[in-house]
DNA sequence: GTTGTGTATTTTGTATACAAGATCAAAAAA
DNA sequence: TTTTTTGATCTTGTATACAAAATACACAAC
């Protein structure tokens, strides 16, 4: 647990590749659009050779493609690919669910429930935006606690290449009240260290992500 | 179903993957050896710019760790690396069988089952290596039939990481019976298109291996 | 008006050069 | 003898230059 007495000495890689990414994920760099290396480039005020690396990185984490000779595009993401997607998000959910209720100590689900608390004030108030962020976290948190390093590589993978999609399809006001029924549901399976049904939930609830998103694709 | 009439004009960054990829698995590049740049690049006959573009995204996949300013070294897995992957892949490919069972077309398994069928010539032979082969093979086209492009990427990820490690446990003749027989359950499952009993085999067979392969670590 | 061809321009792919950081070893101090 | 320091050497990180491929466009032929 290294926390932040580090000294900030980042390479200049990895601070491309999440800058780029956040492009990506924010939407400021649109699907399907070309990359511009040489602006790009100009913008962040790096050289060729990082920049390049950091798209093999990108790439690599399915955010992008090179075509070769043909410059990188932004990858477009077809409702098959994202169906595919939460199907398989949705049983890495469910088995961090199952590991979690294991795994975890009393206090770290304590402190995932005062999350999830803190999400119902900001669903009250209405405010979409701090609640979409604690709803990332509450996700996140819940596969760390499944203390599968490759379990929480894969989720925070297909969490990032889907995060856009996710935050578009939690528009319409309907469906934000169904997450949130979700989330009830798990914090109370969680609670009861209920594996199965914790695990159940989480899968229902991907899945119920499907019908939220699948007409804003 | 791009057949290969496609011109060969692979870009050098994917020649160089798939080239470190194998010197990796097959172990000539040893886990936890440092990679000497130098040396490499003068054996492959590249220059470090595609060399280094390849190291990013062998990194990605999780078989090299690029330490800034330190070089780069070959993942070595720790028996719980190896453990918390198995528990991840062994849920896939239970998510991958059930799949198969809805999407797959009668075909498709009839060429699985055929498949399966020349493993049993090779297991009864002995023949060690050739069976391995189709092994993997075996696991690889099962996950296809899922029809879903995310879980078989997620698949041959890890697929990859382990196989090293696969070969190892495979050593002792008694694990490999063991191996054949959940293959057998396997099959027998994907035959009726039970999705739930093919679901539990392959999991099944993923947890045996942990069995198989852990005190080869 | 459409299609084809050749050239100019842009963009990418690869190589190399230089700078900065890390490693290692030898010598000096404790 | 052990530890520390310093500098020499090797390795990596970044920038830039050149070559090769792809794209765009103009002009000619049908």
């Amino acid at each position: 647990m290294n926390t932040s007495l580090a000294i900030t000495n980042r390479s200049l890689h990895d601070q491309v590749v999440s800058r780029v990414r956040d492009l990506i994920i924010e939407g400021i760099l649109e699907p399907g659009s070309r990359i511009d290396e040489a602006s790009l480039i100009d913008e962040l005020g790096v050289s060729r050779t990082p920049f390049r690396e950091a798209l093999r990185t990108l790439a690599a984490e399915g955010l992008l493609i090179v075509r070769p000779s043909k410059g990188s595009v932004v990858r477009k993401l077809t409702p098959e690919d994202v169906f595919a997607m939460l199907e398989v998000l949705g049983h890495l959910e469910q088995l961090a669910g199952e590991l979690a209720c294991q795994r975890a100590s009393d206090q770290e689900i304590a402190a995932l429930v005062d999350l999830h608390n803190r999400m119902l004030v900001h669903y009250r108030a209405r405010d979409r935006m701090p609640y979409y962020k604690l709803n990332q976290e509450f996700h996140s948190r819940l596969t760390e606690l499944s203390k599968n390093d490759t379990l929480q590589e894969m989720q925070r993978n297909l969490q990032a290449r889907l995060k856009r999609i996710r935050y578009i399809g939690n528009q319409r006001p309907d469906s934000w009240a169904g997450a949130v029924e979700d989330h009830e549901a798990m914090v109370s399976a969680l609670k009861a260290r209920d594996g199965a049904r914790l695990g159940q939930a989480m899968a229902q609830h991907i899945a119920n992500t499907w019908d939220r998103v699948k007409d804003s694709i």
